[in-house]
RNA sequence: GGAGAAGUAGCGAAGUGGUCGGAACGCGGCGCACUCGAAAUGCGUUUACGGGGUGACUCGUACGUGGGUUCGAAUCCCACCUUCUCCGCCA
């Protein structure tokens, strides 16, 4: 969430930047009205209770010199009853200042093109050519089909659509594209594994911002209040939820591999057919916590290493930075890393890596400390797929594709896979 | 799932209705003294959040969490969370 301090002291500045993703102004206003009205109500408050202190400490000298206390013993009563209904009046205030805020995005970062939607986004930079072919190339769940390593029809019949299942050389490629992405990250990049839990509570998802606006995006496993994760990130960056971190183990570098459960509500009838839009689907995150002036640099680093994925696999790829209109809620500016895919004839999205700057550490609580003694302060999140798993083997399939119909396997992928050509 | 015990500063731990909350005591950390240096020893110091103030500072809040009783709660009552021990179940 924002600084409630920084919404009051730099008003135009944070409202011009919100209302640049285009949707009013998210209650800003009203944040605004709210802290004002609650620094009333707390100024009065502890006055009152500061006399309430003063003579509760003079009360037990009273009684023991005999003196008289009825009277002001009265007194004090009626001043309690006053300091209930002003502690009332202030969690009631304090409850409604903490939704107004859970529900402003994050300040899009001045770098940020600005745009409506996503025919905005600006292109970064291209690693190769979409994949040129001398016959009728076919999309991935065509070949997957044939060659016998998805089955979509019964992964509707055991769960529905929307559901996956790989088979034989299919699901070792998915095993093997998520060792191979694990290894690069952990063994060059210097991410640490995790392998976190894959439901999380309530306090986890309104860390990272997916609660309480999206929750009808999530699976809520309601017998217990847990959430299925949506994504790795929601682990991650709430390992250190709560927390005061020492500046010298900062920047901190975790990946992840985990299922990830989205209900995909509001795509109905969108990308129906193979893998690229599943209600679960395998994905190795990155997520990163620094100190805030090296947060921007740590974006670009980021990306960097999520691309070196489909660098070294052999697959073409943009990277574009999404317009204000298209950028995540939580987010102050994200890079979209985008495969090509010849059955879309289009580049597809595969990764988002985005600089929360300290949006999710003051929700989540995760500070730093820069020397022993000095004052805490919130660090910047980062975060991103280092890759989409099950889009990634759909675009592999597609674009190591042979005119027989086989497909061969990248060759960084070929120890994993155990196999040159998958037929 | 059943029975019992416990949650107080970085760690251990005292406190069972008021002068006990930055909080006894011990350990650790930091500073100073002693030392060529270190150890040992001695002295000092050591939380976070919010309000007000340019500031020195000041007021308030916090004893797992949330309620309640009371003029006053770490202390009494209720609910929940977590940890430990035993039993049951289980990969």
């Amino acid at each position: 969430m924002l600084d409630i301090r920084r919404i009051r002291e730099e008003y135009d500045t944070v409202k011009t930047a919100v209302e640049s993703r285009g949707k009013g102004d998210y209650g800003l206003a009203e944040a605004l009205a709210l802290d004002e009205k609650r620094r009333g109500i707390i100024a009065n408050a502890e006055q009152k209770k500061s006399r309430q202190n003063a003579v509760s400490k003079e009360i037990p000298q009273i009684k023991k010199t005999g003196g008289d206390s009825v009277a002001i013993m009265a007194e004090m009563k009626a001043l309690s009853e006053q300091i209930k209904e002003d502690d009332a009046q202030l969690a009631e205030i304090e409850e409604k200042l903490k939704d107004a805020l859970l529900g402003i995005p994050n300040t899009p970062d001045a770098s940020v093109p600005v745009g409506a939607d996503d025919s905005e986004n600006v292109e970064q930079r291209r690693f190769g050519e979409p994949t040129a072919f001398d016959f009728e190339p076919k999309p991935h769940w065509e070949l997957g089909t044939e060659l016998d390593i998805f089955d979509f029809e019964r992964a509707v019949k055991i769960s529905g659509t929307r559901f996956t299942v790989s088979k034989g050389f299919g699901a070792r490629l998915e095993r093997s594209v998520t060792n191979f992405m694990l290894d690069l990250h952990t063994g060059e990049h210097g991410y640490k594994e995790i392998l976190p839990p894959f439901m999380v509570n309530r306090a986890s998802m309104t860390g990272t911002g997916q609660l309480p606006k999206f929750e009808e995006d999530m699976y809520h496993v309601t017998q217990q209040d847990f959430f299925l994760v949506p994504t790795a990130e929601v682990p991650l960056t709430n390992l250190f939820m709560d927390e005061i971190l020492d500046a010298k183990d900062l920047p901190v570098y975790v990946t992840a591999y985990t299922p990830c459960f989205r209900k995909e509500a509001g795509s109905a009838g969108r990308d129906t057919r193979g893998l690229i839009r599943v209600h679960q689907f395998n994905k190795v995150e990155l997520v990163k916590f620094s100190k805030p002036e090296e947060s921007w640099e740590e974006l670009e680093s980021l990306t960097v290493a999520a691309e070196e994925v489909l660098k070294r696999i052999g697959l073409p790829y943009r990277v574009v930075a999404l317009s204000t209109g298209d950028l995540g809620f939580s987010s102050a500016k994200t890079y979209d890393i985008e495969v090509w895919m010849p059955s879309y004839g289009r580049y597809v999205e595969i990764s988002s890596c985005s600089n929360f700057t300290d949006y999710q550490a003051r929700r989540a609580g995760i500070r730093f400390r820069r020397e022993p003694g000095a004052k805490p302060e919130f660090v910047h999140t980062l975060n991103g797929s280092g890759l989409a798993v099950g889009r990634t083997v759909a675009a592999i399939i597609e674009n190591f594709q042979q005119a027989d119909g086989s497909v061969a396997v990248p060759e960084v992928l070929r120890p994993y896979v155990g196999t040159d050509v998958i037929r």
